[in-house]
DNA sequence: TTATCATATGAATGATTGCTCATATGTTCA
DNA sequence: TGAACATATGAGCAATCATTCATATGATAA
């Protein structure tokens, strides 16, 4: 099974996050890696906007939008305030205006 | 379906990229979205490495690895140099560094 | 209260995907 | 050339997940 690299691995192991933040990571890339949240992200990049106005932009369903806004509270990505019968969703915080620009770079280098 | 908001719409559609390119973007991202790539992505944090090593890092199968590192690298996420009987796999660029970064510091702050 | 609007949610389904297993490719050394 | 080693790859399966459909919750106005 392989030749042997015992000192290097020893090293390596001692500078790795734990095992549960390094899945706490993939889980949240995984929120980033899907192109209807991406939208939902971009369209809340400047302001707030309500779940019916995202829904008519991305030409999607409510019901999908909002299944996708849980899954982006769910991750601390996205807040929402009530205003009657109306919930206005906006960014959560710099991170995810900050990932996705990397991102951005990355591809568009 | 929904109340009105179609000039603040207009507004946001201008200001967003193209279809395409957050499709990309949504990509990205899907393969920063598992663990196991991750891991191998804070492997080859400093330094190159080969890929038994890195099964035997993660202990994991020498075949779901390269089938990893395939996918990994056809995003021009990492670069291999061959030495011999051996690969080395190293990052490709900053950007790896500096997505992980930033999605460690959503989770930490 | 009743009707309507805005949003949320549960179940079901089709599509995607990570790993395994078997095997192929490519390199070195005897 | 043949054997052993390091890596790559194709097919198949099990698990995950995004959307749809139907329905529920919550708020406003008449």
């Amino acid at each position: 099974m392989a030749h042997d690299h015992a000192a290097l691995l020893k090293h390596i192991k001692a500078d790795m996050p734990s095992d549960e933040l390094l899945q706490d990571l993939g889980d949240l890339f995984k929120i980033f890696g899907d192109t209807t949240r991406i939208k939902i992200m971009y369209a809340l990049y400047e302001d707030e906007m309500c779940v019916c106005a995202i829904a008519d932009l991305l030409g999607m369903t409510q019901s999908a939008i909002s299944h996708q806004l849980k899954v982006l509270k769910a991750a601390n990505l996205v807040e929402s305030r009530r205003e009657g019968k109306t919930i206005y969703y906006r960014l959560a915080d710099e991170h995810v205006k900050s990932i996705i620009a990397q991102g951005y770079e990355h591809l568009t280098e």
